[in-house]
DNA sequence: ATTGAAAGGTGTTGGCC
DNA sequence: GGCCAACACCTTTCAAT
């Protein structure tokens, strides 16, 4: 029941809604796509089993974490050794101060998306964790004024 | 009782746990955190109350809703007028394709990160929705390889 | 902060259309 | 497949300690 799940418009209805607000109630959410409450919450419970829906994440407010700053480590490397980097990756974002990394085609390797206190802050994490390794070629560090983040992955065919 | 919330440990705590994880039920986080059901489920009252708990969203498989593709658009835009450029990353991040977008300092002034559904698509996305725009006066586009996300934020001091 | 109680929501299951 | 009813469990809010 869970491989090959056909989804209909209901479903993707479901999705929707609970990417905008995880905490939906069942109530709320059945009464919104038309279906009884246990036939939602039916549906939902497939939709986890599959692993179409796979996690659910609170977002709390930057500042009471300290996070003031915000900046882009746009880095090159110099070998492409996959291990490595696929070790860096999977490191760096377990730091406290990584909030996403991507390992990216083009002029730059991998662009890491950080967050800081301060300038003091940001300056040792980047030469602390970052300058550091070996592999790691450049660095470049954009400062980010404003950033916008969509929560909701819509259909898109 | 909203603005000058003294947060201790436990509060940290609770909005932790609901990071990782933003179907944590009350019975469970309250056993965590060693508290009372009732002294819990206050708690993540006042803080959600408060503003320091913004929101919670389901994570959905990309495969799924036909995000086959991911790409960073780094682009340069020619005069930064304030409201032009605002209105520009309030209008990017509604589209459907638009992950996240961040205003930056150095080499880029705006990267964005979209997904879409082949290359075909992402050429479209380009074309119609960025090379359009008079501002714009370059993009670099960057195909994502692999992306990793933390979705918890910690206190960094 | 805890306990206990009341009211309402949840999630599951079994019977039925 | 969806619906309904029923049941056990959990949540939320309140007052009292």
């Amino acid at each position: 029941m869970s491989e090959n799940m056909v989804l209909d418009r209901k479903d993707y209805l479901i999705m929707q809604f609970l990417q905008e607000n995880g905490w939906l109630q069942t109530k709320e959410l059945s009464a919104r796509i038309g279906l009884s409450n246990s036939a939602t919450a039916q549906r939902v419970k497939l939709l986890k089993e599959a692993g179409y829906i796979e996690s659910a994440h609170a977002v709390v407010q930057r500042d009471i974490m300290g996070a003031h700053l915000e900046a882009l480590f746009l880095m090159e490397l110099d070998k492409h050794d996959e291990e490595i980097v696929e070790e860096f990756m999977r490191e760096i974002v377990q730091l406290p101060e990584v909030l996403s990394a991507f390992l990216v085609t083009g002029r730059h390797d991998v662009v890491v998306n950080v967050v800081a206190q301060d300038m003091l802050h940001l300056k040792k994490l980047a030469f602390e964790q970052f300058t550091n390794r070996p592999f790691i070629t450049r660095i470049e560090t954009s400062m980010v004024y404003a950033s916008r983040h969509s929560r909701v992955l819509q259909p898109l065919m």
